[in-house]
DNA sequence: TTAGTTTCTGAACCATGGTTCAGAGCGAAA
DNA sequence: TTTCGCTCTGAACCATGGTTCAGAAACTAA
């Protein structure tokens, strides 16, 4: 609305289709995706219907977008943790803190993968490949968690799927505007959800320990 | 259909009833809610759609009895394991497994929660009770956890709406066609999902340990 | 000012899908 | 056989909501 200045035409288009794409996440995480219209959408933006074609070809491209960035940003996120030199038991830590903001924080993405159901064959194979990519990311985690030893999981596949059902879940019950907070949520995220080996490896040389 | 024999009609009907409840489920485990029209479940049915109107009073009402009977059997099963005299950590797998077994197994309740917002505000606060309730019984059952040694869990509020996330969220992907058995998903969940202790209490009455 | 391009408008179009209803089978009692 | 409920039918009704489009507004360049 308000990018005077000298912008190229293209610079200005991709400008105005993040506003959109904002309004429109925000209200697709609201009411749910079936429930919020073009004409919600419009109205949210103080325009008429017809504006959003003109940016977008319909409602399934909003849709997908919304879902690419926030996959895009997931995978971004979690090949810089999966570089780092850490245990894998603290990557994975800040790898749920990331989803979690990830899906949570402010007014991104929202759902995630969600609702990949209502898209296109070619669309929807295409968020696919970044879900099963992003997935992969994760069951590498624990894989290496199970080599450097600080991690259990019998069965990497099944407990990624868990592990992100528990993470995506929250975006149906976390309200920002409700009594818990997101740093609580994290916390309590990370103690429950990360696989520790029952007995963490000592720190010490020495293997005695007292049994108070 | 098949139903002679000397039936009231009261009977007949609750019969009938839960064929279509059966159906409907099916279909909406399926497509998505969204995605199964009426004349959808008729087909499935190989009936009229008219007929569906004639033991439903609409698509939400069916809806809602989908809903209603999957709490209602968690509760009830919910109940008799909390009832259990054995430590909390194998009543909480217990309970995993069963809830497991109830959106997956079959054909049964399918969406156990999922959807309320499509629901009107009365019927909406009935399920959202029934949810509450058995959201409460877990939490009690985190607490017997701590109280008797067994469990961990920093805030049992958090820990069951995750725990909850990453058991409901199998309806998203769990396909009984597929390659994983439902026996294997228990398995992992288990393993993953009870907060042991790091350390299980002794089993002996002695305190000495050795390490190694 | 004029011409041309970009951006926006909103009424109208149209498919989808929930819902209704007048009437038809059908079994049982009279 | 007739009557009377109980079941069922499916065409038709109608609201919702995605989409289109002819034209207006805004803005730039000549």
């Amino acid at each position: 609305m308000v990018q005077s200045e000298t912008k190229t035409v293209d610079e200005r288009v991709a400008l105005r289709r993040r506003e959109i794409l904002h309004a429109a996440s925000t209200l697709f995480r609201r009411r749910g995706l079936q429930r919020t219209g073009m004409r919600d959408i419009a109205r949210a933006l103080g325009v008429a219907v017809g504006q959003l074609y003109y940016y977008f070809e319909n409602k399934e491209a909003l849709l997908a977008y919304c879902q690419e960035v926030c996959l895009e940003r997931l995978l971004t996120e979690s090949a810089m943790i999966r570089r780092e030199k850490a245990p894998a038991s603290v990557r994975l830590s800040r790898l749920i803190e990331a989803h979690l903001r990830c899906l949570n924080e402010e007014i991104p993405g929202s759902l995630a993968h969600l609702e990949v159901e209502s898209l296109n064959e070619p669309t929807k194979q295409r968020i696919l490949r970044l879900r099963k990519k992003y997935e992969e990311a994760l069951i590498g985690l624990l894989k290496e968690g199970q080599a450097d030893g600080t991690l259990v999981a019998s069965d990497p596949v099944l407990t990624v799927r868990l592990l992100l059902g528990a993470l995506n879940w929250s975006v149906k019950w976390f309200n920002r505007d409700g009594s818990t907070t997101l740093d609580s949520l994290v916390q309590t995220a990370q103690a429950y959800l990360v696989p520790l080996t029952p007995r963490p490896p000592a720190r010490r040389v020495t293997t005695s320990e007292s049994s108070s």
